[in-house]
Order: C-alpha cells, then sequence, then structure tokens
DNA sequence: CTCACATGTTAAG
DNA sequence: TTAACCTGTGAGC
C-alpha cells in the first residue's frame, strides 16, 4: 500500500474528516500512549504528507509524525453512528463523534515539534506530488550519479515518494534499463521520467490504487482478459516475473537490487537503445 | 495450519 | 550485506 499517494490520499481525508476538529487521541495499544494523553482533546489543524512521510499538525506547534513503513495501514472512517471498540494492535486513534481513524502497524509514530518536522522534510528530496517540487533538485543528483537510475528513483532523499511499484512502472513507460547509471541519461529522459510521476503519482492519489497500463495496453485493447494486481492496479512489469509483456510478449525478468526486487522488460528496455530504435 | 513474502527503513555486523 | 521490526495475505501441505 505505502507509496507516496497513499499517503497523500491521507493526509487529504485527514484534513478533511478532522481539520479544524478537537479530537480525542488515544494508543489503545500502549506504545503511543505518553503523547496521545497530551494530545488528547487537542484542535487538530490539518495533516501534509512529503514522500512517504505523514505530519499530522495539532494546536502548540506539534506533529504526530508517522511513517508506515512496510506494513503500516491507516483507515480513516467517517459518517459512523457510533466509534467501535478497537480492533488488533491500533497504535493510534484519532477520534471525534462520527468519525475515527485508526493507525496499525507502522515503523514511526511519535509526537514532534515543528522544527523537528521541518528536519525530516529537509532531509526528502523533491516530491513529484507537491507543488513545491523542484525536479532540478533530482536531476542534479541523477545527472552526477553512477548508481543505477533503478537505485537513485528509490532514494528518498533523491526523489520522495516513488516506491518499488512506480519505480518500474515508470521506467518501463519510458522504456530505460533499471541499471543504467543515472548519469548516462539524457536530460530529456529525465523529464519525461518526473512527468510521468506527476500524472502517475495523482491519479494514485485520487483513485487509491496504482494503474499505469495505457490505453492502448489496456486489457481490451489487447484482446486479454481484464485482471488486477496484487496491489489492487493494473501494471505492466511489477511482480509479473516470468509473465508475457504486455507490450512485446517476452517475459519479464526480476533481479534483486539493493535488497529489494526489479522488475522489467529486456526487450523494451534495453540497456543500449539503437539510434534507429529511436 | 505454517510458511514465505511484501508497495520500507534503520541499525548492526 | 544482513537482520530486525511491525502486520496481512496468499500459497502450499
Amino acid at each position: 500500500m505505502p507509496e507516496g499517494h497513499t499517503l497523500h490520499r491521507l493526509a487529504g481525508e485527514i484534513t478533511a474528516v478532522f481539520g479544524g476538529s478537537r479530537v480525542r487521541v488515544g494508543s489503545p495499544q500502549g506504545r503511543f500512549a505518553e503523547s496521545a494523553a497530551q494530545l488528547d482533546g487537542a484542535l487538530l489543524v490539518d495533516a501534509e504528507a512529503w514522500g512517504k512521510q505523514l505530519f499530522i499538525r495539532f494546536e502548540g506547534d506539534r506533529f504526530v509524525h508517522v511513517h508506515l513503513g512496510l506494513y503500516g495501514t491507516f483507515d480513516v472512517r467517517d459518517g459512523v453512528a457510533e466509534i467501535p471498540l478497537p480492533v488488533g494492535q491500533v497504535r493510534l486513534r484519532l477520534a471525534r463523534p462520527g468519525a475515527y481513524a485508526d493507525l496499525r502497524g507502522a515503523t514511526t509514530c511519535a509526537l514532534v515539534t515543528g522544527a523537528e518536522r521541518a528536519a525530516v522534510a529537509a532531509k526528502a528530496g523533491p516530491d513529484p506530488l507537491r507543488e513545491d517540487a523542484d525536479p532540478e533538485r533530482a536531476w542534479a543528483r541523477v545527472s552526477r550519479s553512477s548508481a543505477p537510475i533503478g537505485t537513485l528513483l528509490m532514494d528518498q532523499t533523491v526523489l520522495a515518494g516513488v516506491g518499488n511499484v512506480y519505480r518500474a512502472e515508470v521506467l518501463f513507460r519510458q522504456r530505460i534499463h533499471p541499471l543504467r547509471p543515472g548519469r548516462t541519461l539524457r536530460r530529456t529522459q529525465w523529464s519525461a521520467i518526473w512527468d510521468d510521476l506527476v500524472v502517475l503519482m495523482a491519479q494514485g492519489v485520487r483513485t487509491g490504487r496504482i494503474d499505469t497500463v495505457r490505453p492502448e495496453h489496456t486489457p481490451e485493447a489487447m484482446g486479454r482478459a481484464p485482471r488486477v494486481d496484487d496491489h489492487g492496479g493494473e501494471v505492466y512489469v511489477y511482480r509479473r516475473t516470468g509473465q508475457a509483456c504486455h507490450v512485446c510478449g517476452s517475459k519479464v525478468r526480476t533481479e534483486v537490487l539493493g535488497g529489494r526486487n526489479l522488475f522489467w522488460c529486456a526487450r523494451c528496455q534495453p540497456v543500449f537503445r539503437s539510434r534507429a530504435a529511436r
């Protein structure tokens, strides 16, 4: 679930449901109990995401910093007749009459100051989902690095919010091999990657899922049966190891890079592209 | 039922 | 480079 689009979507939901309200704050599981007690009954101002980091702002320069990690979930429910008893390990619960939100399994859930929030944001690279993002900052890193573009896209200090699904899919869509060193990319290729991420991730925020397949490659257009992948959307290569590429039919490849699975199509994403192919 | 694995990150070795 | 952490899901027995 949690790539950048998930966090931006959550920020919007939390702001819409709790922004401007005094909220009950609790930690049924106990690990956030002390901080929750300090915030209980405070005014929740709004919530904001930067990459995969989520900050919930309370009155008095206080923020709850949340990072979902690999397994975390934050379920926001509005329009409920009654607030139910917590189910399972709920680290943080926000509640007001008619609405509640439960955080489970997060890597980070901490009460921080505005200065601490700013420090976290300062470490992060530009986020394609933020208006204030500057893609040149990321290009400055990419264009000077010998690291593979597949590694650079996942480095949250280079660019914030991209995870394994968006990495695999944007590189497929731009026909770039994941192991190509960053500094071998042309500027136009970087611009295309960035622009594509802006579009794909904004769509992810709207729909709550990751869909990357272009209209001309949809199941209908290609005469395939419609399908939805594990993460809830339709994709080209992510977790499709050994299956036929939706575009050329060759088998999707996989390899572990930096402890994460890489997926690509060797024919659609050649390491070197001939002049004729361009 | 048990086991492997996952859209992530940090810290230890 | 590897383990550890936190949880849910799906595959296999």
